[in-house]
This record gives structure tokens, C-alpha cells and sequence, in this order.
DNA sequence: CTCTCAATTGACTTTTACGTAAATGCCATG
DNA sequence: CATGGCATTTACGTAAAAGTCAATTGAGAG
């Protein structure tokens, strides 16, 4: 496992700019280390990375997201704190859960859209 | 099947502003009817409406969705129409498909998110 | 040391998706 | 008829999420 990862070779590998990446870093998704003022993104980073882009792919904003990277990070260490994170984790797969939803609604309409345009490309294909 | 539904009836149904509905039909997503200056809804502007609503749900543009709806219509009559549109439904669809792995991905990482809170509560539990 | 090139910072701009306010129309009801 | 309750139009405002640009800076090659 790589131990750092460049600005650029991360802009790359998730196709965003290094302005979005030091975007992440002003709303304290990421915390790269520094060398001198070059940022040094560890593994641990990159996967923050790779999790935003999915939250973003998703449609979530970026404090969801931000809830969301919250929730995978230790939990807290009092009993209601935690109790409160559970309730939380339960909201957002709900959320999911109607997204899923939604998304499964959406594909198959798709489909039917789909067959509906080859249908009629037979029916012109026969009257050729 | 009603024939007509006010702005503030769907409004309520969807939990948007008129704004919003009036935005929509700027932006020529649905096309209610009018009576003088008053807009009537049909069902089929209703439906529109639930396809808007589960577009935004999954974090689609407003131009996205409006591609997503053109899909939904009548197919075109002319060949090459047919198959252009053929081809931007599949490419719809794998964004969806993409949409899907990032969720389910999601969810099991908040499943185990949930998981280790679960623990950590039981471990508390113990000590006390 | 100088040159160069990538990286940084900060300021300003842009786009999307509405929100909000003001002024006014339409109409049923007391 | 005036009062209340929706509706409409026009116009300006705004928050989120970057994009863009300009001015520096630092680090390594020669």
C-alpha cells in the first residue's frame, strides 16, 4: 500500500479538479498531511475520496455526505451518543432504502421505454 | 381518475412550493393547462410530477430528468431517432446501475457502521 | 544560482434550483 | 361590497458546489 498519494495523481484518478479536492479539504472531509505546503494524501484520504465521490454520484449534498463519513468513523464512547448515532445510521438507510426504491422504479420504466423503441423499429424494420 | 388537480393540491401531495411547480413549467417539464391565468393539472402532469420528484430523490439535474422524461414518451418515428434514443437509454440505465452499486455499497458500509455502534454498546452495557 | 513547472492561495465568477417579496387578479361568502 | 384566500406575474435574492484566474512559492534540473 502506497504511503502518500500527489494532489494531481488523486485529480486523476477520480477525474476532479485539485480545486474540489482542496474544496473537500476547507469542509474538512479530508485532512492531508503536509510537506511544506504540498499536500500528502494517505490511503486513508483517498478512501474519504473514493466515498465522497460516491455520496456525490448518489446526490447526496456535502453535509449528508459529511453525516455519512461521520458514521463510519468510531463510534463515540457514551451510551447516549451512540444511541443518538444509531437512530442516525437507521435514518440514513431508510433514506437509501427509498432511493433504492426510486431507483428500481426508474429502471424499470426504462426498460419499458426501451422495448417500447425496439417494438417500433421492428414494425418500421417490417414495413421496409 | 380526477380530471384536474390545483397547484396547492400537488403541491401538498409532493411537499413542494408552487414555485417549484411553476419552475418546473418554465422549464417545460409539465404543461398544465390553463383556465384564464389558472393553471390546471391533469393526471397525466400528476405522474409527470412523481417522475420529477423520485429524479431529484436520486440526485438527477433538472436537465437529467428532462432527458429521463423525453425517454418515457412516445418513441420517435424515424430510424435513426429509434436508435439514438435506443442507446441514451442504455447509457441512462448503466448510470443507474452505477447508482445501484454505489448504494449498495453505502449500505453495507452503514450496516456495519450500525454494527460496531451495536458492540460498542454491549461491551458498555457489560462494564456497568 | 537560475529556470521551470507544478502546487498553493485567495478572490471573484458561474450555474443550478429554487426562495421571497411586491403588486395584483379572481371569486366565494358574510 | 369588502374581506379572505388562493393564484399569478415580475423581479431580485441566495446557498451550494465548484470553476476560473492571477499572483506566489517551492523544489528539483541543469
Amino acid at each position: 500500500m502506497r504511503e502518500y498519494y500527489s494532489i494531481t495523481e488523486l485529480t486523476r484518478e477520480f477525474d476532479v479538479s485539485t480545486r474540489t479536492l482542496r474544496f473537500y479539504e476547507d469542509e474538512g472531509l479530508v485532512q492531508p498531511v503536509r510537506r511544506g505546503r504540498t499536500r500528502l494524501f494517505r490511503p486513508s484520504d483517498r478512501h474519504l475520496i473514493r466515498q465522497i465521490m460516491r455520496g456525490k454520484r448518489l446526490g447526496f449534498s456535502i453535509n449528508e455526505i459529511r453525516e455519512i463519513i461521520q458514521m463510519y468513523k468510531e463510534p463515540p464512547g457514551e451510551i447516549g451518543q451512540l444511541n443518538l448515532m444509531i437512530r442516525r445510521i437507521e435514518e440514513k438507510r431508510e433514506n437509501l432504502r427509498q432511493k433504492r426504491r426510486d431507483l428500481e422504479e426508474t429502471l424499470a420504466e426504462l426498460d419499458q421505454a426501451e422495448e417500447s423503441c425496439v417494438e417500433r423499429l421492428v414494425e418500421l424494420g417490417v414495413n421496409t
